[in-house]
DNA sequence: CACTGCATGTAAGGCGTTACATGATTGA
DNA sequence: TCAATCATGTAACGCCTTACATGCAGTG
């Protein structure tokens, strides 16, 4: 029942480039792949614990410091297998969108509501903000063009962010225009 | 703990207009209104419940041929100054996004991996019927241009996913046009 | 008379968030 | 030395999906 476990999907894709501690995960989903996927910290761990279990991957010990131990994990056939697997399936059905804004403007469904101003300024401020830091993260990358074709998973779905945030802002700027006639 | 229940605001918002049945909700979250915000039949019952012992709503039951009974709900004062309240709000924060199709492009990194090319031409077929279903929409109720200032959410909504259904594909295209050279 | 849609419900269980917890390391 | 970051875990709980269930109404 419910949902598929998509994260350790993912998770066997980022141990296929090379080993990772839980912590590194965690660091990962906090850059420029949190756009396209997200899990807490507290979902990573037992999740890596689960796949050690079954036998997807292993895990090994490093010390740092004088007693703190990081563990990092290693891909294992089966999880190669099953990562294969998974990437040549077809792709489950588009999970259903869930957007407080859109709705918030449907639901006032009045033109003249002086919330909707107050609104579309507000979510123009978030994309905005958002933009600046993709923007900056793609100058930091992927200025040189060898990178680009060196990280071309990383570039593109960099790509397809930034353009996302620009298109979004299109939009909101064109329907805010349209309050002010 | 864990998320907000704007489930219960939709709703609010949605009988804030007229009365109506859970089967009507769960029918609208199947047209366009389910590209911004959809419920299984199995969360609206349950929460419709909830609504009216906790005052928000009220219900009365309608009969229908000979034996069939439905359930019309109606807002009551205490839930419309709920959802006064909620609409003022600030929007909370943007969820994580969860993009299945964007990590397998992430994780295969090898731009002539073959399978990229098969997934892309998945995911395009996938936004060009959606953005199809779209478009019969937009013809079949807002041509006249009068039902867009009468339904100025309904049409914004449309409009928009319009808009990010043609903006991705485009994105789409220009990514797989890159792949051919 | 059969089939599609109307109409409403419950149950099991996974996914994900928030909170609670602890301790070590590093750099200013 | 003090704060921020590294590093790892558990617990509670709500949201959401999938599945199981039942029966009536209207149309061909």
């Amino acid at each position: 029942m419910a949902q598929k476990n998509v994260l350790k999907y993912v998770v066997l894709g980022l141990l296929s480039h090379q080993d990772l501690t839980g912590y590194d995960i965690k660091k990962l989903f906090e850059g420029e792949l949190g756009d396209f996927w997200y899990s807490n910290h507290s979902q990573i761990y037992p999740e890596l614990k689960k796949m050690v279990e079954s036998g997807l991957i292993s895990a090994y010990d490093d010390t740092v410091g004088q007693k703190m131990t990081k563990t990092y994990y290693t891909i294992q056939p089966q999880g190669k297998a099953e990562l294969a697997d998974w990437l040549k399936e077809p792709l489950n059905a588009l999970p259903p969108t869930r957007d407080e804004f859109s709705m918030k403007l449907y639901l006032l469904n009045d033109v003249n509501d002086p919330l909707i101003k107050k609104l579309f300024a507000e979510e123009i401020a978030r994309h905005e903000e958002k933009l600046q830091y993709l923007q900056s993260r793609w100058k930091l990358l992927f200025t040189a063009k060898a990178e680009q074709k060196k990280h071309y998973g990383h570039a593109m779905i960099l790509r397809q962010a930034i353009r996302r945030e620009e298109w979004r802002l299109q939009w909101l700027r064109e329907e805010q225009a349209k309050l002010e006639e």
